[in-house]
RNA sequence: GGCUGGGUGGCAGAGUGGCUAUGCAGCGGAUUGCAAAUCCGUGGACCUCGGUUCGACUCCGGGCCCAGCCUCCA
């Protein structure tokens, strides 16, 4: 039985989809006009691994993860760099699926973009306005009225009155409430518009998740993520915008990431401490990242340091280690030891425990090598079984032998394999003519480059540290 | 000020009302020409003060500390 934590309950609950079988879930990506960084991983992993783990179980998932291509942001970027609003966002929408795709995070079943969506948007308003929820100031602009929806702070567990006493918020004056947020801002001179009974103009961004998410999955549907950052005010003005909108209950589970943090804070544009995905994988190999993510469960923070990084890497070649020559090659084919299937499908239907599950591969590990040890026959099935297990994840699907020797980074520079062949052999002549101080020359030699080596009766093989 | 979430061994990081997390690092042993990898064994923790209980790191309450949200942010 699948358990799920809801931000909106604050607890965890039982799984239970409205529709037997499928899963409908949304979840807000990326505002297109700068590189992915380390936050933005989080998400796409967290939630790629939400969605294999709900497809494992058998579920049939429409996954949607939209895209916002137009906002304040992105056209001060453009206007800065010279550059059209398009050619930005679509350099940065071909970036976020290098960048996804190298981590191993599987395409959402959808990706709709606020810019393809308009019609839906200004459907949205529209019923907003007819219903009295909106209200159009004298600037021209369409604002919600929070104070006519009457859950307004169910997500976020905030009270009206609290949030006005905050005084936080920013003063307009056209606005009849200062928490009332926009839905449509007319145009102004230069700035891209689309036309709307309102005039020419530019979604807010809010409305367009609601928008979105309800023409791709229905009024009502199972799961709606994103990072914590979003609950408020995002997500609870989605909810204040849908149920306003289409009178029926928005979403079932809220479930948002914790954040990325470096030196215990936040990592942030704002702060401008934050790493970028490709900076990242200049050093790391994408899967050490991708461990590094899964590591920590997806609502605890998740302390960046090249030293965790490293822990990662060193976890994972333990991990590889085990799966060497052993004849795991195609799993898939190999029935998979059920206790430990068990065991990881137990860890991870409790609120996606992914920590705990890894912990489950790696007593495979132990068992895997003890096996290995004892000559049985066993390796193959539960090495199999490591795979399968860490496919769930997104992890282990590489050979072995080429993740082991190879470089750890995009900028890394080293000796080719050829080279480290060469040595290698020399160094296995030395041992046959039992010269140690050659052959333990050319190991140091091997190990100033990087290159760790390991003697058995089968040959010496060597890998990357 | 209001609202979230959290404080676990050297580090990272799960979990449980009474029983080994796991990984890295450490220590002892096996193995090895020496290493590496691997195996076996081992030390080490639950912020603080009360309460509930036969028994709490685990439940409840107070305190202290940390992070986040209340403004764009994954």
């Amino acid at each position: 039985m699948l358990k799920v934590y809801n931000s909106l309950t604050r607890r965890k609950e039982e799984f239970v989809p409205i529709e037997p079988g499928k899963v409908r879930m949304y979840v807000c990506g990326m505002t297109v006009y700068d590189y992915c960084h380390l936050g933005h991983a989080r998400v796409l992993v967290v939630f790629d691994v939400i969605v294999r783990h709900l497809r494992s179980l058998g579920y049939d998932v429409t996954y949607v993860r939209n895209i916002t291509d137009v906002d304040d942001k992105i056209i001060d970027r453009a206007l800065k760099r010279g550059e059209s609003i398009q050619r930005l966002t679509a350099r940065y929408i071909e970036a976020m699926h290098e960048d996804a795709d190298a981590l191993g995070v599987l395409r959402p079943d959808f990706e709709p973009r606020a810019t393809e969506s308009m019609s839906d948007i200004i459907h949205m308003i529209q019923a907003l306005l007819d219903k009295g929820y909106a209200y159009q100031a004298d600037n021209g602009d369409i604002y919600y009225s929070v104070s006519h929806f009457e859950h307004y702070g169910q997500l976020s567990g905030k009270q009206l009155e609290d949030l006005r006493s905050g005084a936080r918020v920013e003063v307009d004056e056209a606005k009849r409430d200062p928490l009332d947020f926009v839905l449509w801002k007319s145009a102004k001179p230069g700035e891209p518009a689309w036309p709307s009974p309102w005039g020419e103009g530019r979604p807010g961004w809010h409305i367009e998740c609601s928008a979105m998410s309800t023409e791709c999955l229905g009024a009502h549907f199972d799961i709606h993520g994103g990072g914590m950052d979003l609950k408020f005010p995002h997500h609870e003005n989605e909810i204040a915008q849908s149920e306003a909108a289409t009178g029926e209950h928005f979403v079932n589970y809220w479930i948002h990431n914790g954040f990325v943090q470096v030196d215990e804070e936040k990592m942030s544009k704002s702060l401008g401490n934050f790493f970028t995905v490709r900076e990242i994988l200049e050093r790391y190999q994408p899967e050490e990242v991708r461990y590094f993510i899964l590591a920590s469960h997806y609502r605890s923070p998740l302390n960046y340091s090249d030293d965790n990084l490293d822990k990662a890497r060193a976890a994972l070649q333990r991990l590889y280690t085990a799966l060497r020559d052993s004849g795991a090659v195609d799993a898939g084919s190999v029935e998979a030891d059920q206790e430990y299937v068990r065991r990881f499908e137990a860890a991870m239907n409790d609120d996606f425990n992914t920590p705990e599950a890894l912990a489950v591969l790696f007593e495979l590990v132990r068992a895997i090598n003890r096996a290995r040890e004892s000559g049985s026959a066993e390796v193959c099935r539960l090495a199999a079984t490591l795979k399968q297990l860490g496919g769930r994840l997104g992890l282990l699907q590489a050979d072995p032998e080429a993740y082991l020797r190879g470089p750890h980074g995009a900028g890394e520079e080293g000796p080719d394999d050829a080279e480290i062949d060469r040595l290698v052999a020399r160094r296995d002549q030395a041992r046959a003519d039992r010269d140690w101080a050659e052959a333990d020359r050319i190991r140091e030699q091997l190990e100033g480059l990087g290159i760790v080596l390991e003697d058995s009766p089968g040959g010496t093989r060597w890998r990357r540290a």
